[in-house]
This record gives C-alpha cells, sequence and structure tokens, in this order.
DNA sequence: GTGAAAGCGCTAACAC
DNA sequence: GTGTTAGCGCTTTCAC
C-alpha cells in the first residue's frame, strides 16, 4: 500500500480510501491510484485489515469427516449462503471426537472467527464453555439440543427413527433387525437406536440382541451385516438401518443371495440419499432436509451478525417418512 | 494479553515469552503468568500473530463443490496431512466456473494463505497469473498439467478412458455408448471422452453421435441416460460411463427392464467408488487413488514450504482398470 | 479532498 | 530473566 501511495503521490491513507470510500477520493486522483493499483497488482492484506477491523468474515465450521455426503451438503448449502456475506469457511474435522472437536474449537477460536458452526449436539464441557464465554454466533446442525449453546437447526433423529420402526410395525412386521455403524460421539445414531427400541416396546416386542449388528459405516458393511444376521440363524422379516449406506448395502447383498424384499425382507434405511429412489427395489427411508439445514444455520448466523435476535433459536425442519418398495 | 500481563504483574512481552519460548522465562514468573492465562482464559489472537510473522498457516483450497465425494475424498486425506503440520484450510467452491474460481483465488489471496489448493489444471489467465505472481506453493490437483502454475498431483484422465474403451473393444464390443456428465470447466471429463473417442479411432470404430448422452450428473442421470439411448433404437453392446455415479444409475435401468448385464450389454464407469465393488453385477471401473492425490498434495506443498524443492514438481499418481462382471 | 498521527494485538531486536 | 522500542499493514480520527 506504500508503494501504491508513493507511485501514485498519494499518501497511504488515501489508497485505503480508493478501496473503501472511493467517493471521498477526487476522481483524478482516484483513477490515479486505481491506475497504479491494477499495475502493480496491490492486494489488500486482509489480515491487517481484519486486526485494524476486528472482522475475519471468517465462519469456522466443525464436522465429522468431509467425506461424509451427508455433512458435505449442508454444508455446501451453508457455504452458498455464507458467500453472499462474504463469509468464508475454515473447516476442521473432528473425526466423532469430542476430545478432536474440542482440540479444534480451541484452535480456531485464536483464529477470531465471526461464528462457529458445529455438528451434532455433544460436546465436552469444554467446548461448551469456551464457546459460550466467546459471545459467538454459534449454531449446533443436525439434532435438536435441550440447552443449546447458542442456536441450532436440526431435526430429531429419535423421533424419526421411531416413526420408521413404527410404520414398519404397523405393516406387519414383527422381527425387525438394526443395524448401524459405531456410534462414537454421533448423536444422531445414539438417538436414533433409542427410538428404534422405544417403538418396538411401545408395541410390546423386545430388541433382541441377535437381530441387531453393529458395523462398518460403508456399503459393504451393510452386506456384511445382512450376511452375520443370516449367519445368526435370526428370525427376521425386516431390517432398519441406521443410514441409506448400510440399507443400500443390505439390498444389494439381498440380491445376491435372492432374498426377495420385500416379501421375505423388508429393508428400511435413513437420509434419503439420492440411491434410495434408484434402488431396486426403492428403497423405504428418512427424509431429512438436507440444504434447508445448512441454510437454516447460515440464516441464524447471519441474523444474529445483524446484531438481531432469531426469533427460534432452535429450529426444527423436520423429517418425512418416505415409503417405496422396499418396505 | 496487556490485561494478563498486568495481573501478573510483567511486561506483555513475557505473556508472549510463555507461550513461545516458556524456558526463557523465570520458572516462578512463568507458573505466575500460566495462572492468570487460565484464569482469565486468554486466547492468543491468531490475526495478530499471523500479521507480525507474515504467516497464517491456512491454505486456500478450491474446489468444484464440497458435496462431490470425488474430491471431497482427496481433500480429506490432504488436511489430515496439513493437520499435523498446523495447517488449516480455507475451503471455497468453483462450481465448475472459472469464473468464480478467479474470483475465489483473488479473494482468497488477500487472506495471505501460505499455499494454494486448485482442482484441475485448466484456470484462467488472470488466475494463473496471480497465482505465479504470489510466489506461493501452489498444486493443481486431479490432471497432469503440461505447463504446471507450480506443481501438480494427478493421473491421465484421457490415458485412463482411452484404456477401458480399448479393454471394452479387446473384449469384443464394438458398438460402444458413451454417457457423460456436463463437462464445463472440467478438464478429467473433456480428456474422459477425448480419450475414449483415441480408442475408437484407433480400433477403426467411429463416434456416431446417436451412442453419446450427455446427462445430469446423478443416479438418476445415468438411468436416464439409458432410457434415451433405448429410445432412439441405438444398437449398442457396451457404456462407458464418465464416473461411476452414471454408472450405478444405468446398472440399476438394466435391473428395472430386464437387460442383462454383461450379456447384452457391458457397463463401465470410472472412479471406483465404494459402491462399485458392490453393485450386482460389480462394476468394472478405473480405480484412481485419491487418498494419495491428497497426501501428495500435502506433500507438495509442505516440502515447499520447508524451504525445499520437491523432485518432481508434476507427480503421476497412475489408474488401474479394475475388471469386474458388468464389463 | 487530503494527510499526519495513533493504534489494532502481537513479536523481533535490542537493552539492561 | 525481563523490559523497552519499533513495527507488521491497515484504518480511524482529527486536522488542515
Amino acid at each position: 500500500m506504500v508503494e501504491v501511495a508513493r507511485q501514485a503521490g498519494v499518501a497511504p491513507v488515501t489508497v485505503s480510501r480508493v478501496f473503501h470510500t472511493p467517493d471521498k477520493v477526487a476522481p483524478e486522483t482516484r483513477v490515479r491510484v486505481e491506475r497504479v493499483i491494477r499495475e502493480l497488482g496491490y492486494v489488500p492484506n486482509l489480515v491487517a485489515q481484519a486486526l485494524v477491523a476486528a472482522r475475519t468474515g471468517i465462519v469456522a465450521a466443525l464436522i465429522p469427516t468431509i467425506d461424509n455426503s451427508l455433512h458435505a451438503e449442508i454444508i455446501q448449502a451453508m457455504n452458498e449462503r455464507c458467500r453472499a456475506a462474504r463469509l468464508h469457511l475454515l473447516l476442521g474435522c473432528t473425526n466423532f471426537s469430542l476430545e478432536e472437536e474440542e482440540e479444534m474449537v480451541r484452535s480456531f477460536l485464536a483464529r477470531q472467527p465471526e461464528a462457529v458452526y458445529l455438528t451434532g449436539i455433544t460436546h465436552s464441557a469444554a467446548t461448551r464453555a469456551m464457546l459460550a464465554a466467546s459471545g459467538l454466533p454459534v449454531v449446533e446442525v443436525a439434532n435438536l439440543p435441550r440447552e443449546p449453546i447458542d442456536m441450532a437447526a436440526g431435526y430429531s433423529s429419535l423421533r424419526a427413527a421411531e416413526a420408521m420402526t413404527q410404520m414398519l410395525i404397523e405393516t406387519g412386521r414383527r422381527r425387525i433387525a438394526y443395524v448401524f455403524s459405531p456410534i462414537g460421539a454421533n448423536d444422531r445414531l445414539a438417538d436414533r437406536q433409542h427410538g428404534h427400541r422405544m417403538a418396538l416396546e411401545a408395541a410390546g416386542l423386545t430388541a433382541d440382541p441377535a437381530q441387531t449388528v453393529e458395523t462398518e459405516l460403508s456399503i459393504a458393511g451393510g452386506a456384511a451385516a445382512l450376511r452375520i444376521l443370516l449367519e445368526r440363524q435370526a428370525e427376521i422379516d425386516a431390517i432398519f438401518c441406521s443410514t441409506d449406506v448400510l440399507a443400500v448395502g443390505v439390498l444389494l447383498e439381498c440380491q445376491r443371495r435372492g432374498l426377495h424384499v420385500p416379501a421375505r425382507l423388508a429393508v428400511a434405511g435413513f437420509d434419503d440419499l439420492p440411491i434410495a429412489a434408484e434402488m431396486v427395489p426403492a428403497l423405504t427411508t428418512v427424509r431429512i432436509p438436507r440444504r434447508r439445514m445448512g441454510e437454516e444455520a447460515a440464516r441464524l448466523i447471519l441474523t444474529r451478525l445483524d446484531g438481531r435476535d432469531p426469533e427460534t433459536a432452535v429450529v426444527d425442519v423436520g423429517f418425512e417418512i418416505v415409503r417405496r418398495a422396499s418396505a
């Protein structure tokens, strides 16, 4: 900036004005400065700007992993909305670990973000304390916290899983297996399992351990889970999977083994990934408004940054049971 | 920091030293300062630190969209490697547009990143100029540039597609349809189509426009493409898709229509997504080392940041034709 | 309309 | 071991 000022024969502060309040600079001066800016390819240093303005234009976003299509899509939608407000995303992965999350929150806060995006509602006490103390807008996404750190946008995995199992029961299924991936710090998964059990119990059914399989989160993991259930000779007439990824694996393994779905076995998933509607047979699942969550998260943050308070701090985006051929 | 210093009865610079060179502070002083730091929950301001150190610890990463499992996985691997070096990712989405990429590069450069990650090898002249002028380590990922801006880690989509089509021909297929998604600024897609044509011509076959379908990038898009080919009554014995996403759609549509794969129709994809091996029949495809690309990208950047020059500026991670049941 | 001075929060260099 | 001074690149305030 000093160099631009020198070559344009003005004071540095005038260069600054050309960027921020061009109408307060005489047209001739402005043109002259702009020319030098272009010639030198000068780009203002946003770090210095951030220091003096105490505004970084950065939103810290913590997700379990980037290569998780679900959270990727939420973040994608959120990022699109943030962009219009000239907010950029600083991304961090927690690997479903509360410790890693805490560590990342600590190091991200030092970068003076203007808001924080968190996945899920389960966080360490230290994480909650730091975030609350920061006074920053914080939005917890994908679940509905009883006591939000600040704001939230999500849906009830518990009620959704409950509704799905209930539906399976209502359509005559009695021996419903549950297949899920390692829960770790994933509160959505914990809720889904809980919701499934609640529905079973409400119908006077019991959750047989032999009908419950934990497996790797992948299509292959879903296929493996079905093989395990078959080996156990578990007498099942339905399988509810904690996510479509696993359900697709189950469906494909059924194909390989010639097990008819839904005649022999009903299969249900969760998430309504794009593949769900295309499977043969099409997969019955729970639809959650992924993009909407990202948009709501952005809206909540932007509202707060605008100095206003959102009408509702915890936004329930709801869910929908999508009945297709598989169950 | 001033407040911590005041309460600990020392000068601000001593607080700074407690963080950076604790052994140059008397143990008693250090303990005293550390206590105040904890009491006040003081966190150093990295923005100020970055300004004076001229180091932000930020890597600017531009990918087409976040919700693209392919690039997400590359970025995931790269992020894991960067983390060890305390580098964080500032993420931007170009939506496959060179203009948006240019705009993002401009605004990201102002944030003083220490390195830049770019997807693909096609960039606007201005983008190349800005990046070259910045003197920063730049890595172009997922393709092999003839003239890299700086460094690159990728594979040849052209040779890979050529090899796949060649394989289809060698196994007796003669009427090979090509299904792809909108190319836009995606050089990998352009190369794949080109490679496919080269292989056809080398075998004395011609690319019939009736055998070429552009469709939406989704499983449903792949299914739709097969329906279009069928409606056109194109006489085809194989379909090569520019990505597994489309191939899975084709495979599922074949199931729905009772078209036997590979007897009636061979189907091949590209990418070797996790679902490829699980499909029924398992999908023949091109495997590209996604994680490896991310790791190489990180390695190239870290080497350069370490003041050294990598042995090879353009790293070819290769590809592999994976023959399965579908072709 | 333009510039000089002060300061954002921090650290490198140099005293003591 | 600890403090003082100066300055990172920029903007705000207040003169002129």
